[in-house]
DNA sequence: GTCTATATATTGATAGAC
DNA sequence: GTCTATCAATATATAGAC
């Protein structure tokens, strides 16, 4: 019985994260990678075809495990479950956890995301949309439920609020440099998810105040 | 009297922007830009260096435009002049458009300043540094007046705010394939001006109410 | 699974003619 | 400013021994 995931191959991986992160995978070289993983560059290609197939299982491997630290939505009908606000929060928390604790292959797959190619076409189509479904399916039913201002527009909030999330961890540089916070730091997580709740608890429904 | 920009310096910037834009800047060749250009490829070098030259052009172009249409903001004692709440409406509208004019080099921008890099620290402390001093200055002094909403966290909101205005021109493909939202139409940058105002109608001080 | 060796293509960059 | 020609470095990828 073998370790479950060969030791070379989680060399390489590594190795290409850290590279990928600081100067980009365009501006990465296999070589660099086998290098830096101190393993023979043909492995690379035998273990992950080409380069792009390191991203390719960085990309699933990532929201794989995402997917698995998401509490499913619970839309059942009767009393004493969460309030859609509270999934609300607790899912934010846990992606932003998420983030936190995978920050460089958080930023790597939020950039590579801008391009253009069949790889980001499918993540796109599969992983995005599953984590969109997530949190619209949050808002639409806490909004039936009477839980969350019905004025504003769904999809705006969405987009906001994924723009809210991903963003310092699409750009920890600018956080560190220009805000001076670190978003990899337990800190930030709780700082940020403290602000939004103070944020949504203006536009919750009138009873809230 | 030559033209103040020269030809093939402009054509060669023009094929940067759509090959950066679509494939990255580290996975675009000089070669490429050039035969795209229909330029001969010793010109990139001639005009700009190297590579990195077409960027750093690219950047100092963009900001450099970008902070001629943001207008300084008035700090001045007396009353007539515009609320700060209306001049963030303002700048916010304003930079949204921008980017929304220059969509791919928004987004290419976006892309780069996540990797690490000289050119990227320059940028960063410079006209980043800037843009965030002119949100922060329309912030804080809506605060003194009493125009907004002081129990929130100042940082926190200036960070959210980025998120918020960049996201959607960092990965233009997750608000088309995910959103069904083209970010660079003025239809979104009327819903999106239009979203903000009243969230943040919510969060102005009582007598607003 | 790992290595050596190598084929083949592409890269960035420049020297020098026009 | 623009071109041709070219170099040296580096790229990806594979065949075949171990």
């Amino acid at each position: 019985m073998s370790k479950s995931v060969n030791q070379t191959k989680a060399s390489i991986v590594k190795a290409a994260i850290s590279l990928f992160a600081v100067q980009g995978f365009g501006s990465t070289s296999i070589r660099e990678i086998a290098d830096t993983a101190k393993v023979n560059s043909a492995l690379v290609s035998y273990h992950f075809k080409n380069k792009q197939g390191i991203l390719e299982w960085m990309m699933i491997d990532y929201f794989e495990k995402l997917f698995t630290k998401l509490q499913p939505v619970t839309q059942g009908g009767e009393e004493q479950e969460e309030s859609c606000f509270q999934q609300l929060i607790d899912s934010l928390d846990t992606l932003i956890g998420y983030q936190a604790e995978n920050m460089e292959v958080s930023a790597i797959i939020l950039r590579e995301l801008s391009v253009d190619s069949m790889l980001v076409r499918e993540v796109m189509s599969t992983y995005m949309a599953r984590l969109k479904a997530h949190f619209a399916t949050l808002l639409e039913t806490g909004m039936e439920r009477g839980e969350f201002d019905c004025d504003l527009d769904v999809e705006m909030q969405l987009i906001h609020m994924m723009g809210g999330m991903f963003f310092p961890y699409s750009n920890p540089q600018i956080m560190r440099e220009l805000f001076y916070v670190e978003p990899m730091s337990p800190e930030y997580r709780q700082r940020y998810i403290g602000f939004l709740s103070k944020v949504w608890g203006y536009k919750l429904k009138n009873d809230e105040f």
